[in-house]
DNA sequence: CGAGTTTGACCAGCGC
DNA sequence: GCGCTGGTCAAACTCG
């Protein structure tokens, strides 16, 4: 799929704001936040629920568990004061379903019983997808030959285990570029078409060694101009590219920074180049691990066009 | 030749 | 149980 020029650049009818996040988000921040409240909250911008776009990516959000969740960065979405409660809707039994999450609570703090990649020591993607039982470790096809057939067929022994999802968090970018650079290198090793939409998601993994995060990038089906990154997990190593060759904001390693500056905030996110080319919404997902802090870079001092 | 992409198949979860 | 769907794998392919 490519990027075709869906649509010229122009003054984005939809950015005009609608700033639910910024108005009862204090009261939810149950422990010692990062110095994060205005850059990141205001950088949260929601248009009015006529936005069939938004309204959808808020339905994936709640799915995601978002605004239950642990560190209460975002305020449960029925106390959101956005305009419509269809575009909100709290976290249900199904949806936490949906993330693995199963019984156990989305709104606590604590870090699930699973590894958190927060640390070097999640070293592999079994780790980071579901607890690394080895014995369940997937067959490949070699193991079937004694059919005789070279055939494709797998058994990757994948059973009940749910892989659980590292932290994820996402955002709408208004872009003609499908893949935006964000500093780090991916590989990609999927796509799908999505049902309701024309446009195929794709599936990215970071290339470095050890880290196992995740990405999908797929362009919204009700409004091409934007584009819908989700990150998943969070890196557990430099940034491997920087732009005009300095260290961008969000950049920092994961040992030296803060935490909420490692990980997943794109590297590039808040440089100048980057805005030049498109406008964004950021927007969290649910991040059932408590790592929300990890993905916001406090330099995103609101949405602000630097030109502004 | 290595790294990255494409693409068809497989698998698991979920709803009916 | 079955079909649908999302997510992932890995062989084949492309590109530099």
């Amino acid at each position: 799929m490519s990027n075709e020029d869906h649509h010229e650049k122009e003054e984005d009818p939809y950015y005009s704001h609608f700033d639910p996040f910024t108005h009862n988000f204090h009261h939810h921040k149950p422990f010692e936040a990062p110095p994060l409240t205005s850059p990141y909250y205001e950088a949260f911008d929601i248009v009015p629920s006529s936005v069939g776009l938004y309204s959808d990516f808020l339905h994936a959000s709640a799915e995601y568990g978002c605004y239950n969740n642990n560190n209460g960065l975002l305020p449960p979405a029925h106390e959101m004061s956005c305009s419509s409660s269809e575009v909100i809707s709290p976290i249900d039994d199904a949806s936490k379903k949906s993330l693995g999450l199963g019984d156990q609570s989305v709104v606590t703090g604590e870090h699930p019983s699973t590894p958190n990649c927060s640390s070097t020591t999640c070293s592999s993607d079994e780790a980071a997808a579901g607890g690394g039982d080895s014995s369940k470790s997937r067959q490949v096809k070699e193991f079937d030959d004694k059919n005789g057939e070279n055939s494709k067929k797998v058994n990757r022994g994948k059973k009940k285990e749910k892989r659980e999802k590292g932290p994820r968090f996402a955002f709408l970018t208004k872009t003609e570029i499908d893949n935006l650079e964000d500093g780090y290198r991916w590989r990609k090793y999927g796509q799908k078409a999505v049902k309701n939409s024309p446009f195929p998601r794709s599936y990215y993994k970071c290339t470095s060694q050890n880290c196992s995060v995740k990405k999908r990038v797929e362009r919204s089906s009700e409004d091409p101009c934007f584009v819908i990154t989700t990150y998943e997990g969070k890196h557990n190593h430099y940034c491997p590219i920087t732009l005009r060759g300095h260290n961008p904001a969000g950049v920092l390693p994961p040992s030296v920074s803060p935490p909420y500056l490692s990980g997943l905030a794109p590297a590039n996110f808040f440089s100048g180049e980057f805005y030049e080319n498109l406008q964004q919404q950021y927007y969290e997902v649910p991040d059932e691990y408590g790592l929300l802090q990890d993905l916001i870079n406090p330099s995103f001092n609101s949405k602000q066009h630097p030109s502004n």
